[in-house]
DNA sequence: TAATATTCCGTTAATTTGACGGAATAAAAA
DNA sequence: TTTTTATTCCGTCAAATTAACGGAATATTA
């Protein structure tokens, strides 16, 4: 850390709320299996969920996008709150303190800077199209990238916890809300969200069952095209019909897989 | 509001956590319909749903948890998480500021005291059976009761719309968990939790089709007794089958009404 | 031309849902 | 004592949905 940017680091403190912040699970699609964007701050070596601060001038919504903007280069993504953390022994990890910070980074840092407060995080989930992704670290950080959600880094604070709870909360809103037009590229196969839908469950859903469900209730539009896929038979391609799939939100229907 | 009282409310202010607090939605079901708890503040002419800021010590459920016991003198309530909110406009009701608080209650109160900051706030709703509660406002308000759902007093910032939040939640969670143990006494009737079904849902449920999807999961133990009702056919007793009940959640299956 | 891996369609039995009628009961009214 | 009234509570049946399963079609590589 620079002279100027640790000055920065201070100041910057001024904007923003104090003793709140959000945390983003950002998650995205891609070789049959779910992903998590982590970032690792240059101050520890940990990983974490992306997250930051709120401005007094946002809401906590406008945060988290804002912050999720930067992190992919994306605008308008789908996100939603899960959960709220906050307990003052949240933040007692052992490599997250002054002295350590010191000790690797070099710098002085005093022991009550507000980055070591007893922190309450809005939790939220962003679903992304993986390949429209651009991972790009923060100024604190000095790396960004996917993680598979099963082979994931050493973590900071309780984020491999908060991982599994977005998750969690994924899969029962899946229920409610048919998640893969924001997690699949805008035209896909029966396959695809097939196998989209079984690592979200975590169960394997029987392919023929799993699509006349999607079929019948009509929120997939069936195309000419078929994509090839090498040296198999082509699947066609479907899209999501936006009317009926938003009009499922609200009639409080239920699809149970 | 007295000289000693304020003191107390600048000093207090230390303890707690800044920009971030808790509001309940403490629910009670009496009369065949939903009731929340609600005080009134003396500050203001508004009614707000239970709430309070959070100790530097503590959780966020515990604070939720200690408010909690302070309006209804009850512990262990169930008690859930179900949204947090947090705008920079959230604050912004016309009542609620230094001057017309001055006006109404003669005291001093500084523009920028830090109960007009921007407060993100973690809602929770509780779940209490209504005759068990003991309403009992806190220091700073001059009333606290029973509200029925469809009826309300005027209410300060949003917790109009928090309240409808919270049951749009528990109409949701009511299908992954069974509600009734929290709000319905320890023996209890088939009408009884077929009309709390029917209110939290806020449609009607066919009696003998509520029934049969009740016993046959088997949460429900029909009991021996019978209870009087005056003029009518004694109904049966029941109560839940606490482990089978417990297990409903884990298994991840819906109950669809 | 055969082998391989994948897509995709259809049937059937079991289960669950939705819609409905009518007998039993407790007390109050006649 | 009998009738009326309000409420509980059980059962049936048709329709819809789910779960389980086999096999033909297709696109490539061997």
């Amino acid at each position: 850390m620079k002279q100027t940017e640790q000055q920065e680091f201070y100041m910057d403190a001024e904007q923003f709320l104090k003793n709140v912040a959000v945390d983003n699970v950002i998650l995205g699609y891609h070789d049959k299996e779910l992903k998590v964007l982590l970032q690792k701050p240059f101050i520890v070596n940990k990983w974490t969920i992306t997250g930051g601060h709120i401005r007094k001038t946002e809401s906590i919504e406008e945060a988290a996008s804002r912050i999720a903007l930067e992190r992919t280069g994306l605008k308008d993504l789908f996100l939603e709150q899960f959960r709220s953390f906050g307990s003052p022994n949240r933040a007692k990890d052992e490599t997250f303190n002054a002295k350590s910070i010191t000790e690797k980074t070099g710098f002085e840092i005093p022991p009550d800077l507000w980055i070591f407060d007893y922190f309450v995080t809005v939790g939220f989930y962003t679903l992304t199209e993986f390949s429209k992704v651009a991972p790009t670290k923060g100024a604190y950080d000095d790396d960004c990238q996917w993680w598979p959600i099963n082979e994931l880094p050493p973590m900071l604070f309780n984020h491999e916890n908060m991982i599994q709870e977005a998750l969690k909360a994924l899969s029962v809103n899946i229920a409610h809300h048919p998640i893969g037009y924001e997690l699949l590229p805008e035209k896909f196969t029966l396959p695809q969200i097939h196998a989209l839908y079984e690592s979200i469950l975590g169960k394997s859903l029987d392919d023929r069952n799993f699509s006349r469900k999607l079929l019948v209730n009509g929120i997939l539009i069936k195309l000419k095209e078929t994509k090839k896929i090498g040296a198999h038979r082509s699947p066609f391609l479907y899209t999501f019909d936006k009317e009926k799939y938003d009009l499922g939100l609200q009639n409080g229907d239920v699809l149970v897989f």
